[in-house]
Order: structure tokens, then sequence, then C-alpha cells
RNA sequence: GCGCCUGUAGCUCAGUCGGAUAGAGCGUUGGUCUCCGAAGCCAAAGGUCACGGGUUCGACUCCCGUCGGGCGCACCA
């Protein structure tokens, strides 16, 4: 990566000078240089700032700079030192030297390791097997699998986790939901109670409940089946979990039981008003929490922490779990219970996911406050997996989303992941073109393939770009073509920060510069011309874009299309 | 009342680490196909970074406060 290489020269470089009194009183090098790239293109391709050396050096900034800039050999690239900021501009040799690493490395080019193997449960989704995901669903799973790909590309072992709730009240009420509608096929007048599921999703479920011949309990068959749907939807929605995890489970192997026991020695329960309390106020919660309740049943959060605890045991060292923001409140709790069974709390990390509102005709609706929701498998098949996976991606996991949904049918085609893949598709198209028969237009006639399969294949095993930018006629050609270059040096750095922030969204917000980038070197450089010579190192370029952004775009789960 | 998130262009949002002239997309206006995909490209217009203090060489960024918006504060899950 350039950014860790000038980083490491302007550090040597700092050594040096100050081993040679170059660089006033500073005496010792604690200096962290950061490599960033300049907003204004014209400083340099990168830049390092080395202002905050002033106060100890008791220096000017821009002499400081120029001191260690002398200990800098420049082989590859110039200085351009303005201010206290050292820029760096690369030249021809090591622009195409990056092109010719791409090709060697291909999809790995911007794999990374700082991940060191850690092993990492990652749960998310995690719905109630009640009935079918809505909206909020979607942008959870967008966002656990494509940061888990991100994850495993830079080097974590990343494990995939769905935690079924499959044990609480409302599983019963689903019971019973489940029979009013069995009998309601059956032509009995039933009367629905408060707070039970009246989706008419459960009217399908009970048609099968009947086929099936009625033996399984009611709860049993629509836990079931919902789960079922669930999975094939998340399936055709590109996330794989490793492991759909049950509560009830945890009960059955006395987990819960054992859980408790274990605070309980530990002292950190007590009686009141005839429930189990958690001293959870001990640690960062701001109140005790019940455990298990008068009636003797266990709260959620009872088997929440077995659940962890289970998950600490397996050997994960670091648990990242994605909830909606309206369990914010849960976090502080959850963190008390790892401490309390002797685990650190700062191995759990939550990704807050604020909310999504749903906007239908102008109005935004409530979410789960209206009787017919929109659900993600409806929103799926109206805008697409590519569309909705991106949409949901596209933005910080802190912000809420407004999916107006109108906008989302109607207007897809000025949706920004079509650009995305539109940039892939031409760029394969070229690559394409590159083998076939072309047309003469001035004579009509049909000339012959640029070239055969075999010379592109070696083209782009063995690339010759030398002379890439010699053959630009005008500065706009010569200039995209080292902007392209130099954006997919960057695919590396970018995809270490959206798995190091947890943020997939900034390779969304990536893969659209990279799109950018491409399709101004397209409008100012022919890459298909008569000079065969020039052609081989302009579809050298193109493949190497092609191996970018259609691995980007694997990370995010959204498909890369040779033709649209 | 308390906690978490949030306030940047007409709209939707970026801005990673405190640095150089504040960045995109959509929308608006104009230009651009005889030729590799015009779902593209080029150009223009558009800003008191909610407001007030503080920290410092320097603040959209960090700290404190005020105001607005969202979400939550169960012996529900």
């Amino acid at each position: 990566m350039k950014k860790d290489f000038f980083a490491q020269l302007v550090h040597g470089a700092i050594d040096k000078a100050i081993e040679n009194n170059k660089l006033g009183e500073l005496k010792e090098n604690d200096f962290t240089p950061i490599c960033e790239i300049p907003k204004n293109t014209n400083f340099g391709d990168y830049a390092i700032n080395v202002s905050s050396l002033a106060r100890n050096a008791k220096m000017a900034p821009p002499l400081i700079a120029q001191n260690i800039a002398g200990y800098i050999e420049q082989k590859g690239f110039s200085i351009n030192i303005v201010a206290g900021f050292i820029n760096f501009k690369l030249e021809k040799e090591m622009l195409n030297s990056i092109v010719e690493e791409i090709l060697e490395k291909k999809e790995l080019f911007a794999a990374s390791d700082i991940g060191k193997g850690e092993k990492v449960n990652l749960e998310y989704v995690s719905a109630n097997p009640t009935g079918p995901f809505h909206i909020g669903h979607g942008r959870w799973a967008a966002l656990g699998s494509a940061l888990s790909n991100v994850m495993k590309y830079c080097g974590y072992d990343v494990y995939q986790e769905f935690y079924i709730n499959d044990a609480g009240n409302q599983i019963n009420k689903l019971a019973r939901s489940l029979e009013l509608r069995v009998r309601e096929l059956k032509g009995e007048k039933v009367e629905w109670e408060e707070d039970l599921y009246p989706g008419e999703y459960l009217i399908d479920c009970a048609k099968r409940y009947i086929a099936s011949g009625e033996k399984e309990s009611y709860g049993d068959f629509a836990k079931a089946d919902m789960l079922r749907l669930q999975k094939e939807l998340l399936e055709k929605f590109r996330t794989h979990f490793d492991c759909f995890f049950s509560e009830l489970s945890l009960y059955k192997n006395n987990e819960v039981e054992n859980c408790i026991e274990e605070l309980k020695k530990k002292g950190k329960l007590y009686e009141k008003d005839g429930a189990v309390w958690f001293k959870s106020s001990d640690y960062t919660d701001t109140q005790d929490r019940v455990l298990k309740k008068s009636d003797g049943t266990n709260t959620y959060l009872t088997a929440d922490i077995a659940y962890h605890k289970n998950k600490l045991e397996r050997g994960f060292t670091r648990l990242i779990n994605i909830w909606g923001a309206d369990h914010h409140g849960y976090i502080a709790r959850m963190k008390a219970a790892i401490d309390a069974l002797g685990y650190d709390s700062s191995c759990l990390e939550v990704l807050l996911g604020q909310l999504v509102n749903i906007i239908q005709n102008g109005e935004q609706m409530r979410m789960g406050k209206r009787k017919k929701m929109v659900t993600l498998d409806e929103l799926v098949e109206e805008v697409g997996v590519d569309a909705t996976r991106f949409w949901m991606l596209m933005r910080s996991s802190d912000t809420t989303i407004d999916f107006d949904i109108d906008l989302a049918k109607s207007q897809s085609d000025k949706n920004p992941v079509f650009y995305v893949q539109y940039a892939h598709a031409r760029a394969c198209s070229i690559l394409r073109k590159a083998v076939e028969k072309r047309l003469d237009i001035e004579n009509k006639t049909e000339l012959e393939p640029l070239f055969d399969k075999k010379e592109l294949e070696e083209i782009l095993i063995n690339p010759d770009v030398k002379g890439l930018f010699e053959n630009c006629h005008d500065d706009n050609s010569r200039e995209a073509a080292r902007a392209l270059i130099l954006k997919l040096e960057e695919s590396k750095a970018m995809v270490e920060a959206a798995a190091r922030l947890r943020a997939p969204y900034l390779l969304c917000k990536y893969s659209s510069e990279l799109a950018t980038a491409f399709h101004h070197f397209y409008n100012f450089s022919r890459v298909l011309t008569d000079d065969k010579e020039t052609s081989k190192k302009r579809l050298a370029l193109v493949e190497c874009f092609r191996i970018i952004l259609s691995k980007i775009l694997d990370l995010l789960g959204v498909e890369a299309p040779q033709k649209m």
C-alpha cells in the first residue's frame, strides 16, 4: 500500500534528520506519519503533514518538511513541499507497477491481514420466528453479511450466527394465532383476542398445517414454518449463516439454569418482590434487572446472558452484535453480565443500526404501527436484491434511512447501484469487443478482431504497460489514466477501513468513485484502436478495473454483471 | 426527566486522523454520440457546516451548553 510506503519513508527520514541535528530541539522520533490523499490533487498524489513536529522542534513547519525531505531518496516519485506538507507525486514507472501488481495478485490485491485470524462471532438479524421479515431486518442482513465478507477478506475468522428467539411468550401467541386461522379455514367463526398475530401470512401457514395432517403442535409447526420462510429469504438475499442458534436449546441443555447458578455463586443475584434480580448496577448499568420473574419464568435477558456465555465458551474473542437502535438500552446490562461472569466485556461490540423509515405515497409510515407493513420479501420482489442491498448499505449505520418505496420502484434506474454496475458491464464489453470482429464504417466491411483470445490472455497475464502514458495524446487522457490507477491503488486502504470501522458503506462510496474514475478514463482514452500496442496497455488497465470493482461488489453482496 | 443517535447545498447524504480552496449523487441550466455501452462524459449555479462558548498555530471534526429531529427508558421479546 502506497500510504504505508510513504509513511515509513518519512519516519525513516526523520530518524536520519534527528541524527544529523536537522530538526532543531527534536531529539526523539515518536511521530507517526499519517499519509493521506490530498483533496486538491494539484499538490500531489499522497501527502504527509509534519506541522505537528513544530512544537518540539521549535522550527517552522516548512523548514521541517524541507529538512526531512532531504533524507528521502526520490525514486519513482517526486516531492513537492507546501507549508508543512510533504507531497508525493508518483512517476509513470511506479504507476505502471501498480497495474502490474493488480494483474498479478488479481482479486487479492485489496486483501489484508489486519484481522490476524481473530475469532469473531457476528450475530445479526436474530428475528422472532413469528412472521415475515420487515424492511429493518433487511438492513441488518445486508450489513451483517457485507461486514462478514469484508472482515473475512481482511483476515478475521468470522462465524455468522442467527439467534432464534423461539422460547418466549410470543411463541404461545403464534400458536394461538395459527390455531384460530386453522379453525377459520374449517368454517368456524372465531373471536380474535388482543395481541395475536393477525397477519395474513398465517392463512397460508394454516393451509400447510392442515395439509401436513395436523400431527405437530400448533407452536412447533408455525415456528418451523416461519423459520423455513425466513431462511429461504436470507439465502435469496445472499446472507448465509454458519449457525442458527435456538434459544430453546439453551433451556433444554440446562444452560440457562447453570448460568443463573453461576451468577448466584458469584453473589450477583438477590431476591425482591418474589423475583430474582441481577445486580447489573454494580457495573455500568443504571439499574438492576430481573432475571427470574415472580411467576417463575425467565426474562429474555436471562437466556441471552446464557447465550453470550455459550459464545465465549466456544472460544470467540470478539463478539459483534448488530442490534436495532431501539435496543440500545440493552447494551449496558449485557456488558454487565459478561463482566459478572468473569469475562472482559470489552470483547462485546454492539453495532447499533438506526432504523429504516418507510415512505410511501409521500408519507412516512411508522414501523410496526401499521397493520399492513411492507415486508422485506415484497421490497426485494419490487426492486431486486442488488438495489435493496446497495441502498441498505450505502448509508452509515448510525443514520436513519428513508426508504422511499415509490422512488425505489418507479425510478430504479436512477439508483446508484446501476451506475456502478454499468461501469462494470462497460469494461466487460470492451474486453469482449477486443476479440470480436469489428465493422469498418468507411468501407462497410468486416475487419478481423484486434486480438485473438490467446493474445488477450497473454496481455492480461504478462502485461507490458510501459508507455501507457507516452501514448496518451492529451493531458485529459493522461490525467484520467493516472487518476484511475491511483483510485485502484486505494482499494486496499478502503477495504481495511471498512473492516476496522465496521463500515461497509465506505465500500459503496468507493465503488461509486471507482466507477466515476473509469467512466472518466473511458471518455478521454479510446481503448480499442488501430494502434495495437496502445490498445494492449489500455486493455490491461481496463482489466485491473474489472478485477477490483467486481471484488468490491462481491464483498457488498451485489452482482457485477457482464451485460445489462 | 435520563440515555443513545442525529443536525453540512433545494433534496438524500459523505467528510477516516484536528490540517491546504467544503465534497458527491439527485434535481436545475447549458454542452456532448459517424467510432470501444450516452444508464455515460464536460461545464455552470447552489454553503453563516443548527446556534453560543471553550481547547490551539489551526475546529465540520475534540469539550461544555442551548435549540430542533429520531429511538428507547418492562417482572415484553
